[in-house]
DNA sequence: TATTTTTTTTAGATATACTTAAATAGTATA
DNA sequence: TATACTATTTAAGTATATCTAAAAAAAATA
């Protein structure tokens, strides 16, 4: 009998999740009652609960840590929520910095078929429009070594992930030349006076500047 | 100040409405049980919370009626319904009949520019894959007229919204010949001998028996 | 019309998730 | 080490959305 998580476990868990592969140690209620918004005594509530459902390991007044129940839990709700943001942005046009309060709604939506088919349509991508990774069904991330276009060398080829500016001019500028998620570019030529790079994609070359070049991240094949 | 209402809340006007859209009178508190699968007591409570909210009108024994704003709430989570499914159908390759579980989910994400987003997507669909018509933004029906493919007139120009038999053997013949929701088809002609259809579509020419022409409906143009 | 049956409402409880206020445990400082 | 401070937990109470059981109103039947 699998245990079913609420809507709020599920924020709870993704929340601790995250806090705890930030530091090493055991994640405090006052930091979790920080990132959710709410109150030390509310977590303490959670936090039994949890452990009661073997989400999490816990010793009073010792901070917990996730167990492997509830790594799997925060895993696949982060890769619901990365997949909708790929679909948001590369699908509907929405731009990088207005996904995510939609994709917080969407990522508990509850069908397991439904991610299967969404990441299929959007041709599995292994990374979000912020350029962070996609875990896969098993809760597994895959090696691709992201890094800035303006790292990378001449004739290595890649795949747009993200940008690290997200200002409206940056993004006019990205959509005016034909640059976004997912567009799979080479780089043919790097002009060593200015530092500036020559990248094929769908067929053209253009000439990306050094900024430009350094906020925009690729994954190498 | 806009009342905000639950996900809860939302389901019972969508009922409700929905009851009251069939029948003339107004709808009985066992009614609503029965469709929504919980007891009178609790759709008692209910009622009472949603007619102080003003989105029902309610009388103690006599029943309920929905409000202008009760009904303009149902129409906008039915809409978020139906967009969805064709969402599923279309590009997530759903069958008709496996999408109304996931979209009673998705009916309830909160964000207008999403649904704007999504309809535009889609193409502005005027019906869903089960051939009912979906409301626009402020709630209006388009006045298309839907009609059975059997129905229709040598020369007709329509696009298939939806069929009755759900059957998976006829959905394996509707992906055999490659009839989908959407397809934009023309009658062009009719064979007299056993009333089954020439149809045109995607540049090629097939013929529809009359079992089956009876159970896809078309919009005509 | 009186009685029975059905429908609807109310009353009292439960579970989730939250709150504030008070108590307790742990840490830091004089 | 005693005191002060901070972090955490517990206690008590609120709001939502349920439920079962009992009471009240309406409808159906004799």
């Amino acid at each position: 009998m699998n245990a079913v998580f609420t809507y709020v476990e599920e924020n709870y868990l993704k929340a601790i999740f995250h806090l705890s592969s930030q530091g090493e140690k055991s994640v405090s209620t006052n930091a979790i009652a920080l990132e959710l918004n709410t109150t030390p005594a509310s977590v303490s509530d959670m936090i039994r609960k949890l452990s009661k459902k073997k989400a999490l390991y816990y010793e009073k007044y010792k901070g917990v840590n996730v167990s492997p129940k509830g790594k799997e839990i925060a895993l696949r709700v982060i890769r619901k929520h990365r997949l909708w943001e790929v679909f948001l942005v590369q699908k509907l046009k929405f731009k990088w910095d207005e996904v995510h309060d939609i994709a917080e709604q969407l990522e508990h939506i509850k069908s397991p078929i439904l991610i299967k088919r969404l990441d299929d349509f959007l041709g599995f991508p292994k990374y979000d429009p912020h350029g962070d990774p996609i875990p896969d069904e098993d809760g597994k991330f895959h090696d691709l070594k992201k890094q800035p276009l303006s790292q990378s060398l001449v004739g290595a080829k890649g795949a747009v992930i993200g940008v690290d500016d997200s200002s409206s001019s940056f993004l006019k500028y990205l959509d005016k030349v034909g640059i976004s998620i997912g567009t799979e570019l080479t780089i043919v030529d790097k002009n060593d006076f200015d530092g500036s790079l020559d990248v094929e994609f769908d067929g053209k070359t253009i000439t990306v500047s050094p900024i430009a070049s350094e906020n925009i991240s690729i994954v190498v094949e």
